[in-house]
DNA sequence: ATGTTTGTTTCACTCAGTCAAACCAATTCT
DNA sequence: AGAATTGGTTTGACTGAGTGAAACAAACAT
């Protein structure tokens, strides 16, 4: 993302350290225990080595090991940490009331993210009964062009960062619908910055449909963004103008407000 | 567990990482964000390198920085990781509809908790919609000794286990109805134990209440517990008895069922 | 202006971290 | 059964990565 090349803090590395986080980082939802071998496959790291690693993870309780298989997973400080990570984002602390009175208004599945380089990180949900709809967990994310979400929060990106971005992640085809082109998505991504949301229209998954609307703060920079997710079966065009659309503006400007910023009109 | 008193994994620690795990440990719920300066008071480190460990963690994301304050704060990696923590614990993901189907028929708040060393630490959470009760977030723990949930998963261990725990934490008094000594609390977990479960009056916190079961699993060791919680103005002695108790026992009954846990009379 | 605090950078010394390779214990194959 | 394979644990020697002291810079308070 960064490149001072010249003088970036990286030069502080420290590398026993910044391998260990990755080791760390190698458990997802997807592999949540691994074992040593699969370890040493998946880092280009020596066995002992990462067996040492292994051992001071699991002494500060960042990993436990099943002592039959042998398998490493994430241990309970890793939970902790995680939760005062999700805690101290106050844009969640405030929008919460918020997002729980939309879902309720509205009966509908409600979302908070916030941009992670060309990810829509998700941090906060509050869920309506259906069975079907976004499966995705608080901490995990998705490609922020696909997205309602994401590219509510792209269209208030400069110019340039938008630029490195797309020059360096391409544009995923998850359906027939997506945004596969920087062309397209640009003019997208200005219409979506004058009105002020964005929808996406079963560009992710067949079936499904979002709109979301910016949050913005002291600054005036967009730093979070919510939406409403439906199936395409619940939510008619019109219910989306007519019901959804107003209800979701009107609640993302009441939580830009009570994150300090000026009254106008977004 | 073997102890092979001179040869533990802890021979392999290395110190970098170490460092640096403890570092990004010191962030918690009170202490969201944190200055070079605070770090190196509160921790044996060398400003510079406890500056070169800030840079590490910052360029795996581990740690944010703002730009303006200059404190860090967790970042979204963490955040990340913890989710995926959250999701490995299959307890949880079996427990979750039978908390949910609890808490609905009680309409009260229910938890579900595993033990850490001597520390309660909480997993999953239903919240009814009542004002007052715990604040405390999935990830955050307490001591054992005064909750419903601690004593239930406390009275599983082994004599020794218990032991060695009274010897390195002392039984602190929250509460004038706290348990403070060993003995009192051998006692008590003796009848916890027989019993299949475990109340706590205030123990805690004055004006709070608690009832708590535990959870078998296949091997038929208690590996989490459930509780109820609510206030003594909204559960008096007869409901907690002839409604909540049978009705949380009758749901940690089915849920260890789910774990595998042989169907007997627990 | 002057002192104080906090963050950034440099540098020389040495010990901590690394890798290769041996070792051991289970599995699986013949 | 023995042989071969796989996955985890342990050792040791070499050396560069990590360390602390101390100088430097910038921000802040007085």
């Amino acid at each position: 993302m960064k490149q001072t090349s010249i003088s970036p803090k990286s030069r502080y590395n420290i590398e026993a350290l910044a391998r260990g986080l990755e080791l760390l980082a190698l458990f997802s939802a997807e592999r949540p225990s691994l074992s040593l071998s699969q370890i040493v496959e998946a880092l280009p790291l020596n066995k002992s080595t990462a067996y040492r690693i292994l051992a001071t993870l699991e002494a500060q309780q960042y990993l436990v090991q099943d002592p039959l298989t042998r398998l490493y997973r994430p241990g309970l400080k890793v939970l902790q940490l995680g939760f005062t990570a999700l805690n101290s984002l106050e844009v969640r602390q405030i929008a919460r009331p918020h997002l729980e009175k939309l879902a309720q208004a509205l009966d509908e599945t409600v979302s908070l993210a916030v941009l992670d380089g060309f990810r829509t990180v998700y941090i906060d949900r509050i869920r309506n009964q259906s069975i079907v709809g976004v499966m995705l967990g608080i901490g995990s994310s998705l490609p922020a062009h696909c997205t309602a979400l994401g590219k509510v929060l792209l269209a208030d990106l400069a110019a340039g960062e938008l630029d490195a971005m797309l020059t360096t992640h391409d544009l995923r085809a998850y359906t027939p619908k997506t945004i596969t082109t920087p062309e397209v998505l640009r003019v997208a991504l200005a219409t979506i910055r004058q009105q002020g949301y964005a929808l996406d229209d079963e560009e992710l998954s067949a079936g499904l449909q979002a709109v979301a609307a910016p949050l913005y703060d002291q600054t005036g920079r967009v730093v979070a963004a919510v939406n409403v997710t439906g199936t395409t079966l619940n939510i008619s065009p019109a219910r989306l103008r007519d019901e959804i659309l107003p209800a979701l503006k009107a609640a993302a400007h009441e939580i830009s407000l009570a994150l300090g910023a000026a009254p106008g009109p977004h």
